[in-house]
DNA sequence: ATTAAATGATACTAAATTTGTATCATTATA
DNA sequence: TATAATGATACAAATTTAGTATCATTTAAT
């Protein structure tokens, strides 16, 4: 288990890097002399984060990116919402089967209940701390 | 991303099975009946339980598996130290490699952080507690 | 003794998810 | 007009999770 994948580890990564440049746009190209990610890979995942607001991007030559919001209103909650939870944090393991054992469900509760704390604990990590490394 | 694997979801449903049937060994057939888990794979989640201690087991015609402990002293976190602990619950994402972002690793340390708060969690629950619904 | 029904050990396979690649279209600047 | 960037999207490889199969050993009843 892995509380993130590695498409937010990146994100994060890129994003910092982003972040302590924010004057100029920073390209692709840029970004992968810096972090060492695969490109394709990084490119796949900067897509994804402009659509969904947190960068905005620049296209034609000497484009690239920029952040579309202030490190301090970015949270690794964020991320987690765009990356991972849309695979169901906690679904039921039975997936359209009835589940034979339904008074066992407290324990999806419960582990709701856990989800719901790492969700808030990673709603208190932003951009910001993260560069700051506090 | 899942809390948890469905080793350890079906752990639970057959654990809770035994437990309410603790004076009887109870055999893999009848667990299936009971449960509807793939036999094979139940066959080797339970021989993974025998050999961490939590279940008795009993070979030969009308054996079967009894608990080892009481439902009291069996946790969540019991199951999952046995069945995901161990690949590594917050390994940095840069394997052998070096992390070419050392300063970002502030990130690794909150994750963990995180990630023993989880454990705490799942420290508080017990089988018992499962059973009973509470 | 023999048979039936169970677990032990362990190697193998399949499915799902995660990680990464490739390609073609469009856009902006020199 | 050439170049260097992003947008969209389909594809492929690697890893992890889930599940199967098989042979050996043990126990109880007949």
């Amino acid at each position: 288990m892995k509380l993130i994948t590695r498409d937010i580890d990146y994100s994060i990564r890129a994003l910092a890097y982003i972040a302590k440049n924010n004057s100029d746009k920073i390209s692709v190209t840029k970004l992968v002399k810096e972090t060492k990610i695969p490109r394709p890979f990084l490119r796949k995942i900067l897509q994804t984060l402009g659509r969904e607001g947190l960068l905005e991007s620049f296209k034609g030559k000497f484009g690239g990116f920029k952040l579309n919001k202030s490190p301090n209103d970015i949270y690794l909650l964020d991320l987690f919402e765009i990356f991972q939870d849309k695979f169901d944090f906690n679904k039921c393991i039975f997936k359209k089967k009835i589940c034979p054992n339904t008074k066992d469900c407290v324990l999806k509760e419960k582990l709701d209940h856990i989800g719901e704390m790492v969700k808030r604990e990673f709603g208190k990590i932003s951009l910001q701390s993260i560069i700051e490394g506090r």
